[in-house]
DNA sequence: TTGAAAGCGATACCAA
DNA sequence: TTGGTATCGCTTTCAA
């Protein structure tokens, strides 16, 4: 590989003005310029950007840790950040923690380790410790879920209200027993949506009664083990509310599995929307029945979530490193599809 | 941030003694490497990998560059990828081109530029041309499909044997006017695919009419619209095989949207099949009617590419450049479900 | 067993 | 406008 050196002794001149025409900085000649840049594609010279990064300190790189690419929430996320760097010229290195704490520790310390400017995060970890980031003088920011001990910056829905409204529907469709399934509590989107969910229930005047709230894994797993026990409770539910894409997809296989027809004999909210790519398709139209469900702003929130941290990164060049507890919440959107109606009179 | 020559200085030795103890050298005295252990975490030190991949000309990190990591063919096959990769201690950037060539060859140059190792690409382009690749002596492994002017390596499926196998399935159910939809002929996992198809049709003496075998985009609008169409045609099509995930979930929205019942009325036949992340429920069977499908094997496709590389890395280091044109076949499989039956007579 | 010093490939200061 | 050279943080001879 040739390297700057080459480019200087073919081209008779100094490795300052390779490295000054290379960076089109002002003030060079045009003679020199054209020299330089004949020697460079003679040689088919290219910087190495691990030398230049060593050099001045900065990577223009940043780092995305998230739970689970595959997931589309998170893949429509990665997109929406993706957009937003290309635009603003950064890298951006996508890790996926599998759910594994210990496998998202290792890749932090690897992204800090490569020097990334900055660190997008959804941890696995609702105890997660942003000490050792904040010590390091990483700026970081969250996005979609906010660990226990940390004030921000983060980029969020408002779950709560989300929950809520979700909740406020199938009351007013007319069902009074409802039963939901939240993710870990100790992860903030579960817990907030159960309060949303608990918020609008009290609101009604309806109990929860034993077993009507159950809280598992984010996974399709966890929705179908859990709508199968709920069918079993007496009395029985008339209405599921999923909080997640994946578990909404395991509750939907649990009825049909039962054969228990939705909605005309239990309704199902479900959580996050179902788009496809680029080409606006959504995915709940290839389900049967389409799910009812509570759309978040996924692309929006990966945007929001790196203008964010490179604002975050200037400030920490110039030295202040306010804003830490600034928290953007987007708004959620109900989507009424077909596997919510009212109940059947009992 | 603190470098080796910190953690010399308060150690009280020299930064050569820092470098064998952290990369546990044989040969060190256990004083001087607990000295310099303490030192280090007293400091919070962590060695920068960009300088030490400049020095090492070796960063152990290898990019992956496909046309959508949302897909979840290809986010299985990354899966697969990754898991190879953690085992063998490499990292691996991750490169979503979007379908588009002009940002696939900027990741490819950014790639280079920060020295990966190697590349795994699925590249958008058919007439991609390795030259630049191999000019710069990075080793690179195609993996789905191969550009028309490269003989390898790669690691792809016996598309061939699959579309065949799949139409001959369609045959003996009884089928005789069967449309397939590819994308682009251009690309080799299409034309393979519509050569197996092809050779099934002419075995069993059946015509391909005009208008039953239609390329397009291997998206989910390309399956939707072709289906809309086929369905126009007279005789129409007792049987329609979809060549991609994508196209599959759209013919079945073009069926159900028309009114058409499958497979009471017109069978479907798909290609790749739908498993959702580790814990292995398929996502087929949310779908109703839950398709029939070719599944490739994708988590093996990415871990056989990944050691594919790894071997050519070696070899590439070695000098001998070697087994490039080494194509590993994996074996597709024939899932039986519920979107194909046999014609209705007629 | 330990250390001094050269060098990886760039950038940037300062002098010419 | 151009060039010489120190420097970024680390590894790796080679000598002590």
């Amino acid at each position: 590989m040739p390297t700057i050196r080459d480019v200087a002794k073919l081209a008779g001149v100094s490795v300052a003005s390779v490295s000054a025409v290379t960076n089109n900085r002002t003030g060079v000649s045009r003679k020199l310029a054209e020299r330089v840049w004949k020697a460079a594609e003679a040689l088919d010279y290219h910087p190495d950007s691990l030398a230049r990064s060593l050099r001045v300190r900065r990577t223009e790189t940043i780092g995305v840790v998230m739970p689970q690419i595959a997931s589309p929430f998170y893949a429509e996320v990665l997109r929406g950040v993706e957009t937003e760097a290309k635009q603003k010229d950064y890298s951006i290195l996508i890790c996926d923690s599998a759910a594994d704490s210990a496998l998202e520790q290792r890749l932090l310390n690897s992204l800090m380790a490569r020097r990334v400017d900055g660190i997008l995060l959804a941890s696995v970890d609702p105890h997660f410790s942003a000490h050792q980031l904040l010590r390091r003088r990483m700026p970081v920011v969250f996005f979609d879920r906010l660990p226990a001990s940390c004030r921000g910056p983060a980029v969020m829905v408002n779950n709560v209200e989300g929950s809520f409204e979700a909740t406020r529907y199938l009351i007013n469709l007319g069902h009074r027993r409802i039963a939901i399934i939240t993710g870990s509590l100790a992860i903030s989107t579960a817990a907030e949506r159960a309060e949303g969910f608990r918020n609008a229930m009290g609101a009604a005047g309806l109990p929860i009664p034993e077993g009507y709230l159950r809280s598992g894994e984010f996974r399709l797993e966890g929705g179908y083990k859990c709508a199968l026990e709920m069918m079993k409770l007496s009395p029985r539910p008339t209405a599921l509310f999923a909080t997640n894409y994946e578990m909404t997809l395991g509750m939907l296989r649990a009825l049909r599995e039962l054969g228990i027809k939705c909605p005309q004999e239990v309704s199902v909210m479900g959580f996050d929307d179902f788009v496809m790519g680029a080409d606006g398709f959504s995915w709940a139209t290839m389900f049967s029945p389409q799910p009812t469900t509570v759309a978040q702003p996924s692309y929006e929130i990966g945007r929001e979530a790196l203008k964010l941290l490179l604002r975050r990164i200037e400030g920490f060049e110039d030295g202040h490193q306010d804003g830490q507890e600034s928290v953007v919440r987007l708004r959620v959107e109900l989507r009424v599809r077909e596997s919510t109606a009212p109940p059947v009179l009992s």
